[in-house]
RNA sequence: GCGAGGGUUGCCGAGCCCGGUCAAAGGCGCUGGAUUUAGGGUCCAGUCUCGAAGGAGUUCGCCGGUUCGAAUCCGGCCCCUCGCACCA
């Protein structure tokens, strides 16, 4: 027998795949599934190789079952990451060089050319093909390409012609987090500090001040009718600047901000803040009020000025007492103006005191700010005087009114500061102009699409919920980029196509992909595609031959069945693409259905490969099998559920793909004659297989793991059990060696195209046919002799533990036909607890008197505790239970090392006897 | 805050949708035993509590309800994870 060798294994079928799972069209039924495509920008860690193996498992499964299957790959490349890896690699970033150069063990002189974002991604799509094909991933490569090929863009223009005449296309403004001094928007993987912040729209309100005016920024306008002062913080330098043509006060911070958010500002002149205090303002809904001095006012802030409301706002009753305390400004009272449940007449006061803050720098402050906040927003009603309306009405409404007449704007500002760019400086808000958008808001094309949803397939069935609320609340995506790499926007084309915008419907693009890179991308245009994915002519076409090719692949493969995808795609990527899909391509070539994964941990942690809380695919194939890892991968958990890598876990996975690998090789060459145990395991075998089958058809790989794997081995521990001292099985374990290998080859696929081999299968195991289970091999009632047998071999050593004695004999009492009867008439009787009545009104049994109203009652806690098939079984046909002890008598003498009696138990002496039960029989241990 | 998912016995994790088969699968860990076992392999047994007869008792985040009967159904509460956009 050969040695089991995980290695040797792989590189025998490695040379026997070459070329294997390359597909064409064909007259099999076919089975199409993808993946969402790796961006290459790092090493795979055992999380990606879930993410493709377990469609692996599946593709390998239909092709068994005769489907031509279709698993492609491709690497999406567009887009900023890699610029600003291969930015920091040029400026030598300590952090990233590490990253690279340990933890995903680049080699210094691959590492030298990473200043090119190209060579970053070429480098580690080439790893991926390498990495994925030692997982023994089943992809056709042939169809690989890149979403930076001149072709793919040829494709997406084509895409976006669609999208732009469907009027999905629109352009708009949109404010953005920017950086003044890389003069770029800044994504959060760019930022060094706030990526928690938020973009949130402020009120300016503008109060008059001489000439010139003094905005400040709320959230809150309904106020103003409690404003008292403003706050100015003496210590800041202020400006005068002309805003739009009107001078406006602000900080200095603020008018830089403001010249980002389309306003015209020339600052004229620096104020210093103390010069501001006392001075006086006014405001058409509030009246003259003064400005008065704060430390807490930040000019970074947006405007750099606050107007003070006390009653309401906590810092501003603060920052007011604490002046008042040293004798100044002693006659201004906080004027409440909202009336809000569970605080008194002037809430900010109540909230402090409560709190029994006496600072303004206690850092419960804001907490508190935002408590008042949200509680007068969600149960604040003004004050009759000022309209008697609910907070969450007339805060619109006093906006709305400021906007139209008191020349109040808006003001971008983030909700939380500081928000640092990675090159140090401070992000600001910018309004961006020729934004493009994809109208994701549209009711018409979020209807499609929800009816599209309808005739998916979601797999597991919860995520439906959370497709329809992510169509639901999608907004208007922005879909143009300034930075990055990428396909041109074909109406501004100084921007590129943002990334998650590329990769709506390239599934379709992989059935052409190794077809068209044949043919000159600039002869690609859109009426080729017009008609390679809609059929529709136009005259003079191009490669003629080649295109109708094509034409034919897509038709063919077309729509796909299943895409698998992660679950934090859910609220973009996987509901983008069927918007895209609804909007170009017929009824008949829309998606079929999507599986979401979980995520994956190592050690009980959340795996991130910039915490170095990794472990590379690579390492775990080479230290454990591409087999091992796959196996554990899937058997560790079912797809969308979240998994965890322990290491100690693994190894005991390799043990049992060892243990397997012996088992066939011990089995495959017995030649005994077939004995009914054998048609017990038989049996058997037809229900793993079923459920193996049915398992892998819902995705459930752990589930089909569980019967092919652990439940055929525990069968055939029972089995050897059973066998005579001297006979090692029949012949019959040669189909079960066939069987077996075959519903393992999805999982373990290197191990069993060796095994296929040891044991004479034809061809490759990868394409055997997938075991199918007769009917005509099951057999129920074998089964049932059998368990009614494990069961009273399991309840014999119990009794034997329990009154620990050193058996001599052992006595099975069956129990008389009388109380078959009896539990017959309960099994079937549609209210079990009214059966007793029933069978006591017959005279037989009434002459039993309390023995048959024990024996009923004995019998319906039984049926309660026995599953219902067997119940079922019992009651029907039944067993007879004599013949089995009596076949089984030697087996049982084996077993206890005893003499076994059996005897029925009305003949029997012993008290005991009496206690026997239709599928319980009495033991007597003496 | 909004949206989604989840809390099971030492651990991981089935089961809950379709209430009785559930003291609750399987794996890991631990304990004992067997084995020409190299102290790491394999096999067997045990692993909530009690019990010298196959049984009984208390468990499935917390509280309450429905039911002859609830880990499973309903209501409330607490806690955890993920997504919330211009980022792949």
């Amino acid at each position: 027998m050969s040695g089991f060798d995980l290695g040797a294994f792989e590189r025998k079928a490695q040379g026997r795949w070459t070329h294997a799972f390359e597909p064409d069209p064909s007259d099999k039924e076919k089975y199409y599934l993808t993946v969402a495509y790796p961006y290459p920008s790092g090493a795979m860690h055992v999380g990606h190789g879930r993410t493709y193996i377990v469609p692996d498992v599946i593709a390998r499964f239909w092709r068994m079952r005769g489907r031509q299957v279709l698993y492609p790959m491709a690497f999406h490349v567009t887009g900023a990451p890699v610029i600003g890896i291969s930015k920091r690699i040029a400026r030598n970033d300590e952090k990233t060089i590490r990253l690279y150069r340990d933890l995903y063990k680049v080699p210094q002189d691959v590492l030298a050319k990473f200043n090119d974002p190209l060579t970053i991604v070429k480098h580690f799509s080439d790893e991926y093909q390498r990495v994925m094909t030692a997982c023994g991933l089943s992809i056709d490569w042939r169809r690989r390409f890149t979403t930076v090929d001149p072709t793919y863009s040829k494709f997406i223009e084509w895409q976006w012609k669609h999208l732009y005449e469907a009027g999905h296309v629109i352009k708009g403004v949109h404010p953005v987090r920017y950086c003044t001094y890389d003069d770029n928007p800044v994504g959060d993987h760019d930022l060094l500090e706030g990526d928690k912040a938020e973009v949130v729209k402020f009120t300016l309100v503008m109060f008059r001040f001489g000439d010139a005016f003094i905005p400040t920024a709320t959230l809150r306008p309904e106020t103003i009718h409690g404003v008292t002062n403003l706050w100015v913080n003496p210590a800041v330098i202020y400006v005068r600047a002309c805003v739009d043509n009107k001078p406006w006060v602000i900080s200095r911070e603020a008018a830089e901000k403001l010249a980002l958010q389309d306003h015209s500002v020339v600052v004229e002149k620096e104020i210093p803040g103390k010069d501001l205090v006392d001075k006086r303002v006014s405001h058409p809904l509030c009246g003259e009020i003064p400005v008065l001095p704060a430390d807490f006012v930040d000019p970074d802030m947006a405007s750099g000025m606050v107007m003070s409301v006390p009653a309401h706002a906590p810092f501003d009753y603060i920052a007011l007492r604490d002046l008042q305390r040293q004798g100044k400004y002693t006659t201004i009272r906080p004027i409440p103006l909202i009336k809000v449940e569970g605080y008194g007449e002037v809430p900010a006061q109540d909230a402090v005191e409560r709190a029994g803050i006496t600072s303004q720098l206690d850092t419960r402050m804001d907490a508190l700010t935002q408590e008042i906040y949200s509680a007068e927003f969600a149960k604040g009603k003004l004050f009759d005087r000022y309209g008697g309306k609910p907070v969450r009405v007339a805060r619109d409404e006093v906006a709305e009114l400021m906007t139209d007449q008191h020349g109040s704007v808006i003001m971008y500002e983030f909700d939380t500061r500081p928000v640092v760019c990675r090159c140090g400086n401070r992000v600001k808000v910018k309004i961006l102009h020729d934004q493009w958008f994809l109208k994701y808001s549209d009711p018409a094309w979020k209807e499609q699409v929800s009816d599209q949803l309808l005739d998916m397939a979601l797999v597991p069935p919860e995520v439906r919920l959370e497709f329809d609320r992510t169509v639901d609340w999608l907004k208007d995506w922005a879909c143009t980029r300034r930075v990055g790499l990428g396909t041109r926007f074909p109406w501004d084309t100084t921007q590129l196509i943002e990334p998650l915008s590329d990769s709506t419907i390239y599934m379709a693009y992989y059935t052409i992909a190794h077809r068209i890179k044949t043919i000159d991308p600039n002869i690609l245009s859109p009426e080729v595609f017009e008609y390679i994915f809609l059929g529709k002519e136009s005259p003079n076409l191009p490669e003629r031959e080649k295109l109708d090719a094509m034409r034919k692949e897509f038709l063919y493969w077309y729509p796909y069945d299943f895409r698998f995808s992660a679950k934090d795609l859910i609220s973009n990527h996987l509901t983008f693409q069927i918007f895209h899909h609804v909007t170009i391509f017929p009824k008949d070539k829309l998606p079929k259905g999507m599986v979401v994964f979980g995520m994956g941990l190592l050690n009980g942690a959340k795996m991130s490969s910039s915490k170095g809380n990794v472990f590379l695919l690579e390492d775990a194939v080479g230290e454990f099998g591409a087999d091992t890892v796959r196996m554990f991968l899937m058997g560790s958990a079912e797809p969308w559920q979240d998994f965890d890598w322990r290491n100690e876990l693994v190894i005991s996975t390799k043990k049992q793909i060892e243990r397997f690998y012996y088992a066939i090789h011990e089995m495959k060459d017995v030649s005994g004659e077939p004995k009914e145990i054998d048609a017990w395991l038989t049996s058997r075998l037809q229900d793993h297989i079923e459920k193996t089958t049915a398992a892998l058809e819902n995705f459930q790989t752990r589930q089909a793991l569980q019967e092919s794997f652990f439940g055929i081995e525990n069968d055939l521990k029972w089995y050897r059990r059973r066998l005579p001292k001297e006979s090692n099985g029949s012949r019959m374990l040669r189909s079960l060696c066939s069987a077996w290998v075959r519903l393992l080859a999805p999982f373990i696929p290197f191990t069993c195209e060796k095994l296929w081999e040891d044991i004479g299968g034809q061809g490759l195991a990868s394409f055997a046919d997938w075991p199918v289970a007769d009917e005509k091999l099951k057999n129920r009632r074998i089964e049932l002799a059998e368990e009614l047998l494990l069961r009273t071999v399991e309840d014999i050593e119990s009794i034997k533990k329990l009154i620990q004695i050193t058996p001599k004999s052992i006595t099975i009492s069956l129990a008389p036909g009388w109380k078959h009867d009896i539990f017959t008439t309960i099994a079937r009787a549609p209210d079990k607890n009214l059966a007793i009545r029933e069978i006591m009104k017959d005279d037989a049994m009434r002459k039993r008197g309390k023995e048959a109203t024990d024996a009923a009652k004995q019998c319906t806690t039984l049926i309660h505790r026995l599953p219902p098939q067997i119940v079922e079984l019992i009651a029907g046909d039944g067993v007879n239970e004599l013949a089995v002890f009596e076949q089984a008598q030697s087996f049982l003498e084996k077993e206890f090392g005893v003499p076994v009696h059996i005897t029925d138990a009305e003949s029997a002496t012993h008290a005991k006897a009496a206690t026997a039960l239709p599928f319980k029989p009495a033991i007597v241990i003496e």
